[in-house]
RNA sequence: GCGCCAAUAGCUCAGUUGGAUAGAGCAACUGCCUUCUAAGCAGUAGGUCGGGGGUUCGAAUCCCUCUUGGCGUACCA
């Protein structure tokens, strides 16, 4: 639970105010003030592991130059006992702090303490939060268009749960509505087709054209011959929608298994239209004065509530509109299953509908009472193999599937690319993420990891196992790239902390990508075999550490660990 | 038209919410394996941070404006 980079943070916060104190007491400096300032880590950290910007921003309130307060400051600061070693005046008035060897070696007791669970901590206080992702239509195989969805939802949640929330995976099943009657149209034609001929009639116009309708539509004709041809065409469509369905849920469920991601539920969308509950959802809306009728059609004034448009809730054909049962959903959400925060991810073409939604789902009479609704909105993804853009169109039926992909360029690869930073547009290489060589960053990564278990497997052979802290001497660590590899794995909490804040998962790639980098040039600059006792110990505590702490990051982005490659 | 997202090295992208000389990877070039995995490391080169104003000790970052691209702006979901 430990965050040590935070506690360090605070703890050169309050050397500069307790300096500041005294500086005052002293006459030094005027009385009075309230010292107001930074610390951050640098980018580079060769002036130091901690820089105050203190001096600077106080200057006016101290009537005084930012070099000048900061030699006030650094003379009354009192750094025994912490675990600064230094601290130093720089630049235009930036206090420096370096971090001493007491730092390092707790931080590597942290990680041994914590184990699997280091970078863990407690920003989430248990807070219960739904993050709802895919909630693809299941109205044909899931494609390429859901891949980045499914793996920014299911990391974001993983980066959450770390992060202390009580944290529940949801996939929202469409089950009702237009393009459920369109799929059961759809099938209902290729099965007259395939039963009386090609020619026998008319395909639907919005019509789904997969192949997968075609396979649907067969095995119906297989189960049941020609039974239904002369069946009342509502009748007819219901019955090979009920067959359908269940069938291609199946489907998703397996797919997305094997793509690691596994939902703690998945809501049908017909149990709110079952139980009554959208009715029950646009009556509050009503009785709150918010919906009016025009054109036979109820509409929500969500202009009144400050959006740009108002939205139809029940249409002229009586049938409710996606709108309104999505309203009805996340009512369900948060007053009938008490999420404290709910965090729905979706693509940009959703854009315009988020904000107009969120700004709806605020109307008092929804009950959220100031809960949290967040979008997580992800740009869209251009899919390229080399020079050439692959085109993606679900309407003619030649989207690539989700499995296509996977057994393309296995899941590894997969995760790990689309797990980009969500509100930039990604460029998607198949040729880059199937090529495993050094311009591939996962096997970059993969590579570490399987390169410290071969050397702890090596030892192993000599009898060797991994020390405990306490049978090391970690001070023996003191060179440039054991002290960076030690600086990288300490700031894990803080990445997290970052990652959920953001809601951004991919920093944890660029997290175990630098972190890998540390590791490879320890590795090249510090032997281990062979080295004197005492070196050896410590340095094999260093590369395990950073081992676990690679596995654990790989595990939060869904990667394996491998070890042999 | 209006709204949202973006524009940083030849390519793909970072840039810790306003900090120090703007960074990686790939591509290009030069080195390093009889010693723990060379899927690696060390080095060289590469920039008007889309353009122009403004805010201040200090701007890739904040404000205004223009340009370009993507996505919205359905009684579809």
């Amino acid at each position: 639970m430990a965050n040590l980079i935070e506690q360090a943070k605070l703890k050169a916060d309050e050397l500069l105010r307790a300096a500041y104190e005294s500086a005052a007491a002293k006459g030094i400096l005027p009385e009075g003030a309230e010292l107001r300032g930074n610390v951050d880590i640098p980018k580079d950290t060769k002036n130091g592991d901690y820089a105050a910007n203190h001096a600077m921003v106080n200057a006016k309130a101290l009537k005084s130059n930012p070099r000048k307060i900061a030699e006030a400051l650094v003379a009354e600061v009192n750094t025994e006992g912490t675990w600064f070693d230094a601290v130093e005046i720089a630049g235009p008035g930036f206090i420096n702090f370096r971090l001493g060897k007491k730092w390092y070696a707790d931080v590597l007791e942290s990680a041994e303490a914590e184990g699997m669970d280091y970078g863990r901590i407690n920003v989430g206080n248990g807070e219960k939060v739904m993050v709802e992702f895919v909630s693809a239509n299941p109205t044909g195989p899931m494609t390429i268009g859901n891949a980045r969805g499914g793996v920014l939802g299911d990391t974001l949640a993983s980066v959450l749960d770390r992060a202390g929330y009580d944290v529940y995976r949801e996939f929202y099943v469409n089950d009702a509505g237009n393009q459920v009657d369109l799929f059961g149209k759809s099938i209902e034609a290729r099965y007259l087709q395939a039963v009386l001929g090609e020619d026998a009639v008319e395909f639907p116009d919005n019509g789904y054209h997969g192949d997968d309708i075609k396979e649907m539509a067969k095995l119906i004709v297989e189960q049941d011959g020609d039974k239904w041809v002369n069946a009342d065409p509502a009748e007819r469509q219901q019955a090979f929608v009920q067959f359908g369905l269940p069938r291609n849920i199946e489907r998703m469920k397996r797919d997305l298994a094997r793509y690691r991601v596994n939902f703690d539920n998945w809501f049908l969308e017909s149990s709110l239209h079952e139980s009554g509950y959208v009715k029950e959802t646009i009556d509050l809306l009503t009785e709150a004065g918010l919906t009016y009728e025009k054109d036979g059609a109820v509409w929500l004034k969500n202009t009144e509530l400050g959006a740009d448009k108002d939205e139809v809730m029940r249409r002229s054909n009586g049938f409710y509109t996606y709108y309104a049962v999505d309203i009805a959903y996340h009512r369900n959400k948060f007053v009938e299953r008490g999420f404290d925060r709910v965090i729905d991810v979706w693509g940009a073409d959703h854009h315009g509908h988020a904000i107009r939604f969120g700004t709806t789902m605020k109307a008092p009479c929804l009950g959220l009472n100031g809960r949290n609704l967040d979008f997580l909105i992800m740009q869209m993804v251009r899919l390229v193999r080399g020079d050439e853009v692959v085109k993606v169109s679900k309407r003619t039926g030649k989207a690539l599937t989700l499995a296509d992909l996977m057994d393309e360029i296995g899941v590894d690869p997969c995760r790990f690319f689309y797990n980009a930073k969500p509100d930039t547009h990604l460029e998607f290489d198949l040729d880059l993420a199937v090529r495993q060589d050094s311009e591939n960053p996962v096997y970059y990564v993969q590579y570490a990891h399987a390169r410290i278990c071969s050397l702890v497997a090596a030892l192993a052979a000599e009898g060797r196992t991994v020390p405990k802290m306490s049978e090391i001497d970690a001070s023996l660590l003191s060179s440039e790239q054991e002290i960076d590899l030690i600086k990288q794995i300490s700031t894990l909490p803080e990445e997290i902390r970052l990652a959920a804040r953001d809601y951004d998962p991919s920093r944890i790639n660029r997290y175990v990508i630098e972190l890998a980098a540390r590791f490879h040039r320890f590795y090249n600059a510090c032997r281990i075999k062979g080295e004197e006792e005492g070196v050896l110990k410590a340095r094999l505590k260093l590369a395990d550490t950073a081992r676990q702490v690679i596995a654990i990051c790989l595990g939060i982005i869904g990667v394996t660990a491998p070890e042999k490659m």
